[in-house]
DNA sequence: CCTCCGGATTAAAAGGTTTCAACACTCGAT
DNA sequence: ATCGAGTGTTGAAACCTTTTAATCCGGAGG
């Protein structure tokens, strides 16, 4: 049933030119080509030259596969991350584009799309795939197959999330802290009724961002009762505008006067229904953001967001990789940063802040 | 001299099961489990059975290693994408994952970040790991690396791009209808002046949207001095501001009315600026960005863009790739999309316009 | 002249899967 | 009883590298 596939068929049919090759018209063993490629110290100078001219010419293109089953691990790591749409995750991704550089190991990246389905494809592949080591955002972390890759052999790293285990290094930033900068600086600004736009509950980011705006409150004498939440099913910039949506349906006299998003997506999707629902910003609205994607200070209502150090979580994560890989007394890590507020137009009444 | 990594030490030291521990628990020969993994009609119930519990039991994890070695090929398709922090090509991305996820084949992103020897990096690792198929929106299309690897067999798609020569398959959106629809509707707005904002002319791209604001210059009579180019180094957000302190330092009588950028990101850049330096969008300056990414509409000056299929180029690129590694008479072809444009708040005088 | 030594090279085993020709067995038909 | 067809299963080769122990060789020391 299975139709034969033809995959990379090479034009002439002819074979792909290996290190047998090599070896023959180079006049030498295929350890010694092997030697030329991995010890070149051991071989004179003479016959490696003579090799390195072979391979040239016949334009050698060493078999990784093989390389990799013989010696038992690939050379390649993997970052999976949740949502390779929202430019936060690329920012991150770049950030182990740099540490992957410098060992000179190249990375992957998996999008999963929130899709835990998707996402456990990707692990189980990976894993077949031998993979030299896994970063991940995971969509839960306390996933029993994070857990379970990690004690059969692949070392694996999360990234902005806190592990259930101590199986894993992590590398993430106190959102708790987030949230409580965020609406304590709503707070200095005079307002006293704050809508926090999120999605789900049971994402431990909204969650912990949510925890932190409730601390915030209570840390100025109010209640709970003034945080207003507007929950959306995504985290995505059309879920923000239904979110503006329903908070201009809202009665004037309690509608609160500012609004602190999850995230930069839905707080440019709430700009923007702002704008087309005649509300000012940050006048009639005042609004925080999460995360500080770049786009976040190019709208033209700059806005204010809780910055994450996206790049350094992203070097950081990989470089815990890299020790776990490399040094055998490795013991895992988890390390915590530290946001901090970015406050733009979007929440100052004034004449256009200077940024910090 | 090279340090002995650990890489994925397994615990307690044990040796991964492979099929030949399942194939000695079940009692049955190692051709048999590997029947059971490939050619499941072909065996038994009863041994099947037997073979599918001993592998769930000792939680075997297949060595896609091995497999991949004996076959001569892999199961992944990897997209190098110029620049994963521009959402154009996340989104493009999304479009390709559509089609793997049908075709369960996972696929694996790498961006090149338009650094061409990462680029050549990549491709050289990818070919050495033998993927099945490679999409890439190279650097220089013109590179004779991507014309080596396809006729080496790695079938190899050109995304965004239109290669020099017919060995490779290729989607790409026609840049210079792009640019034309662009002018025309400043033109039809009435500017006279307009500005050319975008990278080296040595960018295929770029250089073809300028040419089709030309064309749409001279069809409306008009000279190709009424195109004031503002050239960026990159096509960053940050090159669009910077053109935008260009583009306010210009003496009045000369200023342009209206500003043609090669993408996006230099367009917000540039809206970002004008907000900033006092000049009002659209009254002082009409922008029209290209692209069309999500962020585009979510400005609060929603911005005028030229819309390419970004998901559609996506998909389409992967299913030609399918084709090519499943069709022995397959035909290598070229696909180009027509671009459409999205009239928003940037150039229109007047109440918020539909978008269309 | 023999031995020993060190450096350069080689031959062969190993790694885990797929594939295919060969084999074993059952059942009906001769 | 024998044969043939069909169904399931097996054993061994092959995939291409890395790695290690063994070999080869020229020269120094006895």
């Amino acid at each position: 049933m299975t139709a034969k596939g033809v995959h990379g068929t090479r034009p002439e049919g002819s074979r792909a030119v290996g290190m047998k090759d090599v070896a023959a018209a180079a006049g030498v063993s295929v350890g010694t080509v092997s030697n030329v490629l991995n010890r070149p110290d051991l071989v004179s100078h003479a016959t490696r030259a003579k090799v390195e001219a072979t391979m040239a010419e016949l334009r050698f293109v060493r078999n990784e596969t093989a390389r990799h089953l013989r010696v038992g691990h690939s050379r390649v790591w993997a970052y999976v991350m949740l949502d390779g749409r929202n430019p936060f995750f690329t920012d991150v991704a770049a950030g182990m584009e740099d540490t992957a550089d410098q060992a000179d190991l190249p990375l992957f990246l998996c999008n999963s799309a929130t899709l835990a389905a998707r996402e456990a494809a990707y692990l189980r592949r990976l894993e077949q795939q031998q993979v030299q080591g896994i970063l991940i955002t995971p969509v839960d972390p306390g996933s029993p197959l994070l857990d379970e890759i990690a004690r059969r052999g692949t070392p694996l790293v999360i990234v902005d999330r806190t592990p259930k285990t101590d199986r894993h290094c992590s590398v993430a930033v106190d959102d708790v802290v987030g949230g409580e900068i965020a609406v304590r600086h709503l707070l200095d600004q005079g307002h006293r009724r704050i809508a926090f736009v999120g999605g789900e509950l049971d994402i431990g980011q909204v969650r912990e961002r949510r925890e932190g705006a409730l601390r915030a409150l209570r840390a100025a004498g109010l209640g709970p009762d003034r945080l207003v939440d507007l929950t959306t099913s995504q985290m995505a910039v059309a879920d923000g505008g239904n979110a503006g949506r329903r908070l201009a349906g809202l009665p004037a006299a309690t509608r609160p006067s500012a609004a602190f998003c999850a995230n930069d997506l839905l707080a440019l999707g709430l700009l923007q229904a702002c704008a087309s629902l005649g509300l000012r910003v940050p006048d009639d609205l005042a609004i925080v953001g999460y995360d500080d994607i770049e786009f976040a200070a190019a709208a033209t209502v700059p806005l204010t967001s809780v910055r994450q150090p996206r790049r350094q979580l992203g070097r950081t994560a990989a470089e815990l990789l890299l020790q776990e890989t490399t040094d055998p007394a490795h013991e895992h890590r988890q390390v915590t940063f530290t946001p901090e507020l970015v406050v733009r137009a979007s929440t100052y009444r004034g004449s256009s802040p200077r940024e910090q």
